[in-house]
DNA sequence: CTGAAAGCGCTAACAA
DNA sequence: TTGTTAGCGCTTTCAG
C-alpha cells in the first residue's frame, strides 16, 4: 500500500518504491532495433515518404515496443514551429476568462495544435514573463487577454513582433495585432435602451457599478453608459465578485433603498445581488441588476440574470481561422472581429 | 485607425499594415555584433562563468539593440530540462479547478519555473493528449488532476514513467505517483457529524446530491457519505452545477418538502440552492444545504454555504516543494500528503 | 525507396 | 578568461 488514507493534516508520507525514470527512448533505439536508419523511422512515424511495407512494420512495431514519443523539442527546434499556442489570461478565477480558456482550448482540439494557458494574475510582470516564455518556446500563436489597456501595450507589441498575435476581449491600445472580441459599446448600449424602457414604466434612481477603466472592454462599456446616463452614479472597482457585493453594501448602507444596479460583468451583478439578500432586501422587488458577458456563471445567478451575453464559440472559431489563416499564408493584415452581444431580459431585471 | 468600432456582428475586416515577423535573433546575431563567440553571448546572458566587465557589456548592449530572446527549445533540448511544469485539469469550467489551476500558477510564480496549463474537457483522449504533449516537450513535472479513477490510470502511469508527476485532488488507481490532496473522508466525516447534530434537533430527511464515484475524490466522499447514512437516498450525477439544479428540481417535484441536501462540492450545491429558489422555496428554512470545496465560487452562495474548506495554499505549496526536491534530488520515493479540512459551518446549514 | 549527413539554437566540455 | 566544438533529437535535403 503506498496511498494510505490514515495520514495527518498533511503530514508527510514516503513510499521507498520505485522511482526511477529510465533514459529517454530516441528515434535512434527504435531505428536500431528495427534495424533502418532514423530517417526511415522518422518518415514512417509521420508518414511523411512511401516505406516499404515491411519496414514500416518492423518500425511500428520496434516503436511500440520501446514505447517511443517524439520529442518534440527536436522536432519544433527543426520545423521552427511548434504546433502549440499560448493563451496568456489575466486570470482564472474570474469564471468569464476561465470559460474563455476552457471554449478556445476546446476549439483547438480537432485541429492538431496544443493550447497551453497561462495565468499572469493580473500582474504585468507575469503577463510579459508569460508571453516572452511563449515566444522562447516558439509557440505559432498567442492569443493575449491583455491585463491593461496602456500598460500591456509593450509586452502585446513585443509579441506581435515575433509571433501570431491575437488579442482577445480586450485591446492595448495602439498595438496592432488581429482582435477578437464583442462589441461592448453596442452591448452596453442594448443595457441602456432596457434601462431606459423599464425606468420609464418604473422610475428608479440608477447606478452603475463596474470594473475601472484601465482595459478596453471596461472603457468601452463604462464610455457607453456614461453617455447614456451623464448625470448618472458611478463606483468603480475591479471585475469581482468581492468589489460588486462590498460596493452594493455601501451603497444600501449609505440609504439607497431602491435603484437599477447597472454593471460590466456578470461577476459584479453576483456580487451586488449577494450584498442586496445580505441586507434582507429583494431582486427586482427593491433593486433591479443588470450584467454583462453571459457565460457560465451568469447561470448561477439567483434569480436569473438580465444581461448581454458574448458568442463565445463564435469568437473562439475566429481565432482558430485566424491561426490557420496565418499558416496556410493567407496575405497579410489584421483581422479584426467584433462580434454582436445579444440582450439577454430574465428575472433580475424584467421588462 | 486600424481597429473600428462600427463593424457589423463579427464582419471581417482586414487591416493591410506591416504584417511581417521578422527572422529571430539567435546567439549568432548577438555574438556577430557583439564580436564575441557565441559561447561568451550564453555564459554572460546566463551569468554562468565570469567574463571581462567590458565584453559583457558589449554583448548586453548588443542583445539589447537586437531585443534578443532565447530560444528555450534550443536550451531545453541541451540541457535536458525544459524549466516548466504542466498541469492538467478535467475542465476549467469547474470553478475549484480554476482556483487550484490559478493558485498552483501563482505557488510557482517565484520560482523560475514555468506553468503551462492543458484543460481536458472531461474528455480521457483530451487527457492523454495533454500528457503526452507535455511529455514530448520535456517538461520537468506534470500535476495532475485526473479525469477518472479507473480509466486515466494508464495515462497517469505513463506520465510517472517518464516525468516526475505530482497527482493532484484525485488519485487513479493503483499508479504510484505523488499526491496531494485534500482528506475527504475527513471531510465528509465532519459534515456528517454536522448534520447529525442538526437532525437531531431539527429532524428532516437527508438526501445526498453528488458526483458519480469516477473521481476518488467523490468516491471517499460518497463512501463516507453512505457508511454515516447507509439507509438515505443518494442522487448521482457530476461536479457541476446544472446536475445539482436539475436533480434538487426533481426532488422537489417529487414532493421532497424539506430536507438537508449534503452535497460533495460548492457547485453541486450552489445548483441546489438555485432550485430551491427557482420553487419559491428557501434556504435554511425548507432545506437546509451543505458543500465541499469551500474555495472561490462558495462564496458567491447565497446564502453562504455551509461547507468544508480545503487549504489549497498549502496544497499547492506541496507541491512545489516536491518539484523542488525533485529536482535536488532529494531521495527516492513518492510523497503523499493528504490535508485536512475544516468545516465552515455558515447560513445554508446553522447550528 | 532508403541512408548519410546537415543543421535548427543552445550549453557545456575541452582547449587555449 | 575566451573560443571551438560536440551534440541534445529531430526533419529534410541530397545522394544513391
Amino acid at each position: 500500500m503506498s496511498h494510505m488514507d490514515r495520514d495527518e493534516g498533511g503530514a508527510r508520507t514516503r513510499d521507498h518504491s520505485a522511482d526511477v525514470i529510465p533514459p529517454r527512448v530516441t528515434l535512434h533505439d527504435v531505428a536500431a532495433r528495427a534495424g533502418v536508419s532514423i530517417a526511415t523511422v522518422s518518415r514512417v512515424l509521420n508518414d511523411s515518404r512511401p516505406v516499404r511495407t515491411e519496414l514500416k512494420e518492423r518500425v511500428v512495431l520496434a516503436a511500440g515496443e520501446l514505447g517511443y514519443n517524439a520529442n518534440l523539442l527536436g522536432r519544433a527546434l527543426r520545423q521552427g514551429r511548434s504546433h502549440s499556442i499560448g493563451l496568456v489570461v489575466p486570470d482564472l478565477e474570474n469564471p468569464f476568462f476561465a470559460t474563455l480558456a476552457q471554449d478556445v482550448s476546446r476549439a483547438f482540439a480537432r485541429s492538431r495544435i496544443d493550447v497551453y494557458v497561462y495565468s499572469a494574475d493580473n500582474d504585468l510582470e507575469m503577463e510579459r514573463r508569460a508571453i516572452l516564455s511563449f515566444l522562447g518556446r516558439q509557440v505559432d500563436g498567442l492569443v493575449l487577454i491583455p491585463c491593461d489597456e496602456i500598460q500591456s501595450a509593450s509586452s502585446v507589441r513585443l509579441a506581435s513582433r515575433a509571433a501570431v498575435t491575437i488579442q482577445l476581449d480586450r485591446l492595448a491600445r495602439s498595438v496592432n495585432t488581429h482582435y477578437v472580441g464583442c462589441d461592448n459599446r453596442y452591448g452596453m448600449a442594448l443595457i441602456a435602451t432596457h434601462v431606459r424602457e423599464v425606468t420609464d414604466i418604473d422610475p428608479r434612481p440608477v447606478v452603475f457599478i463596474g470594473a475601472r477603466p484601465t482595459s478596453s472592454s471596461a472603457h468601452e462599456r463604462l464610455d457607453t453608459f456614461s453617455r447614456a446616463f451623464p448625470d448618472t452614479r458611478r463606483v468603480l472597482g475591479s471585475f469581482t465578485f468581492e468589489f460588486g457585493r462590498d460596493a452594493m453594501a455601501q451603497l444600501i448602507e449609505e440609504g439607497l433603498a431602491t435603484a437599477v444596479i447597472v454593471t460590466d460583468a456578470d461577476v459584479i451583478a453576483l456580487g451586488v445581488i449577494a450584498a442586496v439578500h445580505a441586507h434582507g432586501a429583494t431582486v427586482p422587488g427593491d433593486y433591479r441588476v443588470t450584467g454583462f458577458d453571459g457565460v457560465g456563471v451568469s447561470l448561477l445567478a439567483q434569480p436569473p440574470l438580465t444581461t448581454v451575453r458574448q458568442p463565445v464559440a463564435e469568437m473562439t472559431s475566429a481565432i482558430v481561422d485566424i491561426v490557420h489563416d496565418a499558416f496556410e499564408g493567407s496575405g497579410g493584415g489584421y483581422v479584426v472581429r467584433r462580434f454582436k452581444p445579444t440582450l439577454l431580459v430574465r428575472e433580475s431585471s424584467p421588462l
